[in-house]
RNA sequence: GGAGACGUGGCCGAGUGGUCGAAGGCGCUCCCCUGCUAAGGGAGUAGGCGGGAAACUGUCUCGAGGGUUCGAAUCCCUUCGUCUCCGCCA
């Protein structure tokens, strides 16, 4: 959601940005579109304006118990009333256009997001670690013999279907100890507030932070209207829905674990084998609220407690800036981290923190009290993965598969598994 | 799921059709007075949208959305939420 006076104080630069995306200029029609309805308010209200003095006029006249000016008064307003009425409405009708038209338009790239097509064209920014060299050709994660006994595919078709999956035994257990360890290091080193979120929300929270009205497809809806969140981005940046609260309660830094659910309708094909694109999964995620001036701090800071979580566990990553044609229709910038996956001897990526700037505050009116007074501002939000579950597992097992089909788990998940230390090729943790 | 009650400004709380954006209290801000770890007096204290250089001004908002009416916080409908009792249940 746009700002409708920035746009009419720097037409030019609003399509500046706007043609970053490869999107033609919409400033003149919105501009257009804004004066017919900002003429029609001026009329909807003088005339009503008019119609109130006279109904006070009215209430004196009863008051005054004088019958006849009362009558003459009444008639008067009741004639005018369908005109009235039919001003109102195109007032409300052209400022409904314009506000879905502006809710429509994707934020504006921050200038120091790199110009490009796709994903080719972003831009490496970090490099934690070296590209291992391993004495025989690593697995694929779902093909170690390690794995392979906890990792159900079919099982989990036969449940629900394609892009689902049944972990067991030390797999499971794994997976847990991975999210144990997220949230433990957010919290306790990252100073991260812990969370637990609802998975179901209503419709109002998915156009909040973007999902509705053009992603409808890529989410799930119950019967009666809730919609499964497919990141916790989705509640926990709607917890300041509607919200104005005082700047010294800023930055406010959630983090939560989550069941995420998406359709992945128009991936058909892409990642089909392994658990690395599911309908289902878990993540953990990093939400902040901070005010304007701070959000691009926030930004690198989230970057860092995402890009801790492979650091400690010692698997190599790297950065990108993602360029203008990748970057997400509400951000305004994202860093993409991307772990690097033996088996497909590749980065895939493994986190998102990106920084929307006021553009969700908007949807959801969601402002702050500046410190210093003065009126209500929109705050800033930022969401980031710290990380995804699954893929993480990836990372871990097939970074540490060993030749003799075992898989050596990272030191700093073994507190998590009662010192444990690696999963054997036979499949059982020891 | 059934029955009922309720939803007012930062908070508490009046207000059941007419000058109510809304008494009163608390809190907060500023000013005055006061010389003792305080009290008293005065003023101010929501937001959105529109007009205006500004002062200021119009309009809308009493959970939300519709409706009745010349006029609604007050009446009607829908919806969301909270509470109580019953049922069910992890």
């Amino acid at each position: 959601m746009h700002d409708i006076r920035t746009i009419r104080d720097n037409p030019a630069a609003f399509d500046a940005a706007l043609s970053r995306r490869g999107i033609d200029a919409m400033s003149s029609d919105i501009l257009a579109l804004d004066e017919q309805r900002r003429l029609a308010i001026s009329l909807a209200e003088a005339a009503q304006a008019h119609i109130n003095g006279l109904s006070k006029k009215i209430g004196a006249a009863k008051a005054n118990s004088d019958n006849e000016l009362f009558e003459s008064l009444r008639n008067g307003v009741a004639k005018r009333k369908k005109e009235i009425a039919e001003q109102h409405q195109l007032a409300k009708q052209l400022d409904s256009d314009l506000s879905d038209l502006l809710m429509g338009i994707p934020n504006l790239p921050a200038d120091d997001v790199p110009e490009g097509e796709d994903e080719d064209d972003n831009v490496e920014i970090h490099r934690y670690g070296n590209v291992p060299n391993f004495s025989f050709d690593p697995l694929e994660h779902y093909d170690i013999p390690a794995i392979r006994p906890g990792m159900d595919f079919e099982t989990a078709a036969k449940l629900s279907g394609s892009r689902f999956v049944l972990l067991s035994g030390a797999v499971a257990r794994l997976h847990r100890a991975l999210a144990q360890f997220m949230l433990d290091l957010h919290v306790e080193e990252h100073g991260l507030t812990e969370t637990i979120t609802p998975v179901l929300v209503r419709e109002e929270m998915m156009y909040g932070t973007g999902q509705l009205p053009k992603f409808g497809e890529d989410s799930y809806q119950t019967t009666n209207g809730w919609w499964l969140i497919p990141t916790a981005e989705v509640t926990l940046t709607n917890i300041v829905n509607g919200l104005t609260i005082e700047e010294s309660y800023l930055p406010r830094r959630y983090v939560a674990h989550t069941q995420c659910f998406r359709s992945e309708a128009g991936s058909a094909g892409r990642d089909t084998s392994g658990m690395l694109r599911q309908h289902q999964f878990e993540k953990v995620e990093m939400v902040s609220i901070t005010a304007p001036e701070h959000s691009d701090a926030e930004h690198q800071r989230m970057t860092k407690c995402a890009e801790a979580v492979l650091e400690k566990l010692e698997i190599p990553y790297r950065t990108v800036v993602l360029c203008t044609g990748d970057l997400g229709a509400g951000m305004r910038k994202t860093h993409d981290i991307e772990v690097w996956l033996p088996g497909q001897n590749t980065y895939r990526e493994i986190a998102s923190v990106s920084v929307a700037g006021d553009y969700q505050a908007r949807r959801m009116n969601a402002r702050y009290k500046p410190a210093e007074g003065g009126k209500p501002q929109f705050v800033h939000t930022l969401n980031g993965s710290g990380l995804a579950v699954g893929r993480t597992l990836i990372a871990v097992v097939e970074n540490g598969q060993q030749e003799d089909g075992s898989v050596d788990l990272p030191a700093a998940l073994h507190p998590y598994l009662r010192g444990k230390t690696r999963i054997t090729a036979e499949g059982a943790l020891v």
